[in-house]
DNA sequence: CACATGTCAGCGCTACTGAGATGA
DNA sequence: CTCATCTCAGTAGCGCTGACATGT
């Protein structure tokens, strides 16, 4: 076995592979916090959480998802409990998603396992660091469509 | 629809997420640069050039990938002819994999479109802050194991 | 004996494409 | 007719588990 396990210099100066690491590993601590994946569910309920109601396709431009995929979602969700969804009498091609009071208390839970993780993935940075990372990170993507088309 | 596309607030301070959001995006823009996926190839070239002759086992340390996932890429670049893969006479078990000249151009070529997508998708940021969340990430990787189990 | 390595089969999540039905 | 929305079927990559044969 080499004796060092880092990975190539080519990569450590990637930041879009970079991301894709960091990610994985943020993966497998939320994995350890909590027996589901709930990555998907945290973010859809975070968005429900923070604007409203929404429609599926709405909540697939806020998370950057395809409408696919919040369906998906958005379907395991619902049969959850977690929310209802609902036709929007006013354009009835919409479905209307709307979080309850059973997926307000899943997303409280699911928040303090995310502070956890962020606290576990952060570790070897100082408070500074933490909140430059998290700036840099937000207005590299705030700089970029969210939406896959 | 909702005026403001921005993701939650409870999302846009986890960098757990958002390192699968500049993943995501960073897979997209390298999707438009070459037709392949090759992702995965150029990590595995990358760790060939730099750290010469390795074993699939030692490529998926120094990479954090599963042994499994190593196997298929390996057989992808061989049949490719980007390298090559002998047993170890000094432990039959091991296949010896070896980067061709070929795979030296292919990984030139990736390189290249490496760099083409870090420029796209840190458009927003001065040279500073790219070194600064390059060093960042490096740190927070550093100090996460990269093996899977 | 245990342990590491390579290989294969399979599962689950995620991103995506394409198509269809409904409605604005 | 066009466009948006929702839905479903299918594809592909990636991380993982479990298993097995081979070799240390």
């Amino acid at each position: 076995m080499t004796s060092s396990n880092r990975p190539p210099a080519a990569l450590r100066r990637l930041v879009s592979w970079q991301a894709g690491r960091v990610a994985t590993i943020g993966a497998r601590l939320t994995a350890q916090q909590m027996p589901l994946e709930a990555r998907s569910d945290y973010a859809v309920l975070a968005s429900l959480d923070e604007y409203g109601p929404l429609s599926q396709a709405d909540l697939g431009r806020v998370l950057g998802l395809d409408r696919n995929n919040v369906n998906g979602i958005v379907v395991r969700l619902d049969t959850g409990g977690e929310v209802t969804r609902s036709p929007d009498p006013s354009d009835r091609r919409r479905n209307v998603v709307t979080i309850t009071r059973d997926g307000r208390s899943r997303f409280q839970e699911l928040q303090e396992h995310a502070a956890v993780v962020q606290q576990e993935l952060l570790a070897s940075l100082d408070e500074v660091d933490r909140d430059t990372l998290v700036r840099l990170l937000d207005t590299v993507l705030a700089h970029h469509p969210s939406q896959p088309a």
